[in-house]
DNA sequence: TATCATTGATAGTAATACTATTATAATTGC
DNA sequence: GCAATTATAATAGTATTACTATCAATGATA
């Protein structure tokens, strides 16, 4: 999969820039350094200010590219959506048994991201992280409505209801796919986040990759008549 | 259980104030009017300046109650586990059957809160309302270990480990109980906030409160054996 | 060579998140 | 009932944030 990744275009909704950072250079950097900032400080610290002086560059130049560091998040995390949309077509492609797909969608969803993957600009590990601490704030604003008609989150909305129909075809009578997904995505980013810094509200179990197993088995039990 | 309320006192950790806003006048009106323009403005927008505005007072007097709009919002969620986890006391008193106080537990963490709460000067209705929407932000920030080791977090820690123990009567081999309990309260936060503004990631089924339903569908196959 | 777009450099504004100082009003201690 | 203490209000001030505007320099394109 990894070398075809450079060939694939991830979209994200225009509205969320004001010039594509993909088609420069500054753009690009942005991008780059964006993440890397935001993992370093957090986004509540991150200023424009303070990833101008990180590239070189000029608080200015940064708004050609994002009208705020709000919309830049949301640039970043709907980029994530549709980059794992893709990742989701390409692990259950050719898997006939629906119960297989499920399972591999809901590693997809809740595992640790790792390895490289090559031709890709954005460090999507780096990225993963971002998206576990970060991207609630993109949508618990009192702007959602407004850019939820703008279309920013269709990509997690596709998401979630790509696999919500593989819920449905194992078990058709099932009244809640999609709350039964947006939880196990939802939920996996914050018992990672729990694991690392509020551990008591979580349980870790030595040798195995206790989330994954978690969410497998729960949507698993909870979709069974 | 309403007319004693006023008996009861809530912890809310000493770090979240500078001075007990429950002990004077002005305080009371911080608490009260800060939970009436978060509801109405969000926490993004809202500042101690525009506080101070509604409560015909100025910054540097809500200063002596709290360092900080991030220590406010520490404070009014923690008192709200604080109240919650009195709440489920009442709940699950002389209930015999696990399986019961359980259930009971569950509808207690995932319904929306209804009703009047007599005897309490902070409106419970407009601070869950919050707690759904804001709360996160209380913890997802780079000071949670500090704040963590505070212990401003042990009122949810404890809410969350007891009703994991309930679990735990009705399955001793149940490897996630505090892991299923979390995802539950912050899941029925979040789908609460789709069904409001990004229904296409949640359900609706018309005569039944659906996040209950599911959440507690959810808990009780999952810890089957 | 002219022109067009991109970036950098600089400046400036309004709002935010505080801190400090002093005067005044209210409470409590004796 | 007065003095001492404490709480609040009023005002001012600082550093930072989140922008917007202007203009010059550079580089690409036609």
């Amino acid at each position: 999969m990894n070398s075809i990744l450079s060939k694939v275009v991830f979209d994200v909704k225009e509205s969320t820039y004001v010039k594509d950072p993909q088609t420069s250079e500054l753009g690009s950097r942005i991008l780059e350094s964006s993440i890397d900032l935001i993992n370093e400080i957090g986004f509540d610290s991150f200023t424009f200010r303070k990833l101008a002086q990180s590239i070189k560059s000029v608080e200015a130049s940064i708004y050609r590219y994002f009208e705020s560091k709000h919309k830049l998040l949301l640039y970043l995390t709907t980029w994530y959506w549709s980059f794992t949309g893709y990742r989701l077509e390409f692990t259950i492609a050719n898997v006939d048994s629906p119960e297989d797909r499920l399972k591999r969608a809901i590693h997809l969803l809740t595992s640790e991201i790792e390895g490289s993957f090559s031709g890709l600009n954005i460090d999507v590990v780096k990225l993963s992280s971002i998206v576990i601490i970060e991207s609630s704030k993109a949508y618990l604003t009192k702007n959602v409505d407004q850019e939820n008609e703008e279309g920013i989150f269709v990509g997690y909305k596709e998401l979630v209801e790509r696999v919500g129909a593989i819920v449905l075809e194992i078990n058709p009578e099932f009244k809640y796919p999609n709350m039964l997904i947006s939880t196990v995505i939802e939920g996996s980013h914050n018992q990672r986040f729990f694991a690392e810094h509020l551990p008591r509200l979580t349980n870790q179990v030595k040798g195995e990759d206790a989330i994954c197993e978690f969410y497998k088995k729960m949507v698993f039990k909870t979709i069974s008549k």
